[in-house]
DNA sequence: GCTATTTGACCTGC
DNA sequence: GCAGGTCAAATAGC
């Protein structure tokens, strides 16, 4: 993926721009009277370009990653003994490595029944399946252990963790992993006042992330323009010092400053120096954002769902995260990347 | 009988 | 070794 870089890097550009245009429609379409139908149109055609554009990241990113690590096959040895044993430790292990690469977000949900136990908070549109619950140390209150109903028959794996705060025991830390692979959708769930604002969260994460994609292109053309700079100035080395200058040389360190942490600041963080940062390594730490955000349930639920979709499209805009270009656990979230956009940069160029 | 939940056991990462 | 996360057998509800 070393030639076509920055032909893909452009063909996801526009990609991204189609997505930025139609939100853009979507949200002129707010201001006329009967949008419905328009606005489904124009979200659906959102949704594919995102869609798009993350295929496209993952297939650039797979091409780099054909490794000799693939599954041990049940054909390998189909009737030796415990061959499923093995294929089932591979299951697990891979299971671990999905785990790792998944997005995960979490957020605050107030409700309002005063129930004593840890019964799933609120209603999210989807159907989840319990498969455990355990005591955490330091918590009054088990944890829920959550998956996506559809995990064997769609292979959707999503999962949940709802926790009873401790100091207020109406409020659950939900926490999110993974983005539903399942076709089930929570229209009845958007409503008209969720639909501006969840316009207008997707529209920051593609302004964000067009922004991040452009940085990064000028990046790797500063980065070109002065390789190729430092090839013609070696040329007035003579053949003694280039024989030890090119089986010594390498960049220097980059400094600690510049390294990026990993940890996604907050949005509100004014240090946004991403621009000085382009560094080929991060380092991974569990990323989390809180929303913070109460809800309250005497609407029907529908309060609860209010910025739901709208980070599901943020963090399915992110799910690129999922390929295996990267060990990574984060989500991106409307300008919460700053300086820590998490491409792999010696791999992505 | 099917599906969902409960719960102890097991596995993995730190 | 410990804590968190998941599995899977047992159980409950419809």
């Amino acid at each position: 993926m070393d030639g076509g870089n920055g032909q893909d890097l452009n063909q996801l550009l526009r990609v991204l721009a189609q997505g930025q245009e139609k939100t853009r429609q979507l949200e002129a379409s707010l201001d006329e009277p009967s949008t419905a139908q328009v606005c489904k149109s124009l979200a659906q055609q959102i949704e594919s370009t995102f869609h798009t554009a993350i295929s496209m990241m993952a297939e650039g990113s797979q091409q780099q990653l054909v490794r000799a690590d693939s599954p041990p096959s049940a054909g390998d040895s189909p009737h030796s003994e415990g061959s499923d044993r093995v294929f089932k430790d591979y299951e697990r292990m891979e299971m671990c490595k999905r785990r790792k690469s998944m997005p995960r977000w979490s957020r605050q949900v107030r409700v309002c029944s005063a129930g004593g136990g840890t019964e799933e908070p609120l209603v999210d549109g989807y159907s989840w399946r319990k498969y455990g619950q355990k005591d955490i140390l330091g918590s009054m209150y088990p944890r829920g252990y959550y998956r996506c109903t559809h995990r064997n028959t769609k292979g959707c794996l999503a999962t949940k963790q709802v926790q009873r705060s401790d100091e207020d025991p109406s409020i659950f830390d939900v926490t999110y992993r993974g983005l539903h692979t399942c076709t089930e959708k929570r229209e009845n769930f958007q409503s008209e006042d969720n639909l501006q604002q969840n316009k207008e969260e997707v529209d920051q994460s593609n302004d964000d992330l067009l922004q991040q994609l452009q940085q990064q292109q000028q990046d790797a053309q500063l980065l070109q323009s002065l390789r190729a700079e430092l090839e013609v100035k070696t040329e007035d080395i003579g053949p003694e010092a280039q024989m030890h200058n090119s089986s010594s040389f390498s960049f220097p360190p980059t400094p600690a400053s510049c390294v990026p942490s990993g940890t996604i600041v907050s949005r509100s963080a004014p240090d946004d120096s991403f621009g000085a940062n382009f560094s080929p390594t991060f380092v991974s730490e569990p990323n989390y954002f809180s929303l913070s955000q109460c809800q309250i349930s005497n609407h029907g639920g529908l309060g609860a769902q209010q910025t739901e979709h709208a980070e599901a499209t943020s963090a399915t805009a992110t799910s690129m995260a999922n390929s295996p270009m990267a060990d990574i656990d984060f989500v991106l979230r409307q300008g919460e990347y700053g300086t820590d956009f998490p491409f792999d940069g010696a791999n992505f160029f």
